[in-house]
DNA sequence: GGAACTTCTGAAACGTCTCTGAAGGCCCCG
DNA sequence: CGGGGCCTTCAGAGACGTTTCAGAAGTTCC
């Protein structure tokens, strides 16, 4: 593994609690690798952020760091999923929970708990992903900082998260899921040279073994339903990666 | 699968309390799950919640929390509802109460408690149900914001709520109950993508173990009422969920 | 008790998306 | 000017998500 990828938020951490201090998160997973990666971006974010490794140490860790949201593995060696997020709940006022499932498993189950203001994302995700769906428990959640924070723009080119919507010069362009993350993740780090590597890990999922050529595939796809026939926004830096920005150099 | 749950009036609360606090509501029910699942939703909705687990201690919190509404369930271990809801009367001033209950108990004899302004509905229960029930007790009893607050608008599509009617472009669409729910569900999310895992988790009732297919079905049945001929208001996002919007664009 | 309707299941057809492989173009360096 | 990387694009196969149909089970109403 790498460094942890760059962000937007980094520089200007788009969530803050009410007392100004950066966002808290607890990781709560078995896998020390996940947890290590998850942590790593995370606190490159500008988070907070803790770990577990089981459910026991997990509510401990919670009624001690008082997290703003949690990321909660389904399937932990000592308890399940459910009864963790009951305890959460007793322990903590207002706490977000982003579960973390087996894509087969339990789906059904989930459903229903994830009622309130809750999520999950089923395994293997993207770290993109993860990302996006917590910021916006936390954005729904009130620790918005500015009302405007699910809207990303680069030059003409405008992006509406919640909508899942992209127009460039007020032209709506349809995308499919991976262009859409991708895009994404260009827009989040607007004006700074992303390498393969760090595309590949962000957008795909982390079990993903292909090759940095998908990454040139889609840029391609991206290029032709974005920058066609306008001034180019993604640019190629040879050897190095890709970078998106208005024309202005 | 995938987004949490989204609603309208986490951003802007549809309903206040002459002081401009958030409304309170005290949810009673024996089952921890079930007072879980409601409470995470209504806190996330902008309600001030508290809960209990039987008659003795709903009684206790109620007289210090002083809740707009209660959500009671009709079979406690401790006492009968009937016993909860004089005592909840005698206690506060002006309350509303929503009962839960069994399909198949007591129902004449609450029909015949209800005729105050209180209301009820029977298990299984979809979160929309009980959510724009409560809604409609607390409008009733005079804390509406906005007097329109049980109008829907999305282009040309209007639902109101009260009268359980849908028209587009003024004519009248017949909707059974689900698709109704559904539509309602839509349209309190305009613009917003909606995951199939959370449109699941509010209209079907909390304990329907189906599986996704039934919402594409009831996207299916809507269109087919709605769209029909017309310029789309529902739209497909692949790999994510469903959108309703406007044509804009 | 039957008719109309609603709700959900299963299966098949369809379309789109994602990724692989291969060919060709561009750029830089020798 | 020629060669080797690196990058872009094309074409296609398979996987996946979505839509639709047909029908069974349950409900409501007369």
């Amino acid at each position: 593994m790498d460094t942890p990828g760059p962000e937007t938020s980094a520089a200007a951490p788009s969530l803050l609690r009410a007392d100004g201090t950066p966002p808290r998160v607890l990781v709560v997973d078995d896998e020390p690798d996940l947890t290590e990666v998850l942590s790593g971006v995370l606190r490159y974010e500008g988070w907070r952020v803790r770990t577990a490794a089981d459910g026991a140490s997990a509510l401990a860790v919670a009624r001690d760091f008082c997290p703003d949201a949690v990321v909660l593995d389904w399937m932990l060696p000592d308890m399940d999923g459910l009864r963790v997020l009951r305890e959460l709940r007793a322990a903590l006022e207002d706490v977000c929970v982003l579960f973390l499932t087996a894509r087969d498993a339990v789906e059904d189950r989930i459903a229903g708990i994830t009622a309130g203001g809750d999520d999950y994302v089923t395994k293997p995700f993207s770290l993109e992903e993860v990302l996006a769906r917590l910021r916006g428990l936390l954005r729904r959640a009130g620790m918005a900082r500015e009302p405007s924070a699910d809207r990303l723009v680069v030059g003409d080119l405008v992006m509406d998260e919640e909508a899942h919507e992209v127009t460039r010069g007020g032209e709506a362009i349809e995308l499919s899921k991976t262009e859409f993350e991708l895009l994404r993740f260009l827009m989040r780090n607007p004006r700074r040279v992303l390498s393969k590597a760090q595309i590949l890990d962000r957008v795909w999922s982390y079990d993903f073994g292909g090759q940095a050529h998908v990454v040139e595939l889609y840029i391609s796809y991206l290029r032709k339903k974005i920058d066609a026939g306008r001034p180019p926004l993604i640019r190629t830096v040879r050897g190095v990666g890709y970078v998106l920005k208005p024309d202005a150099q």
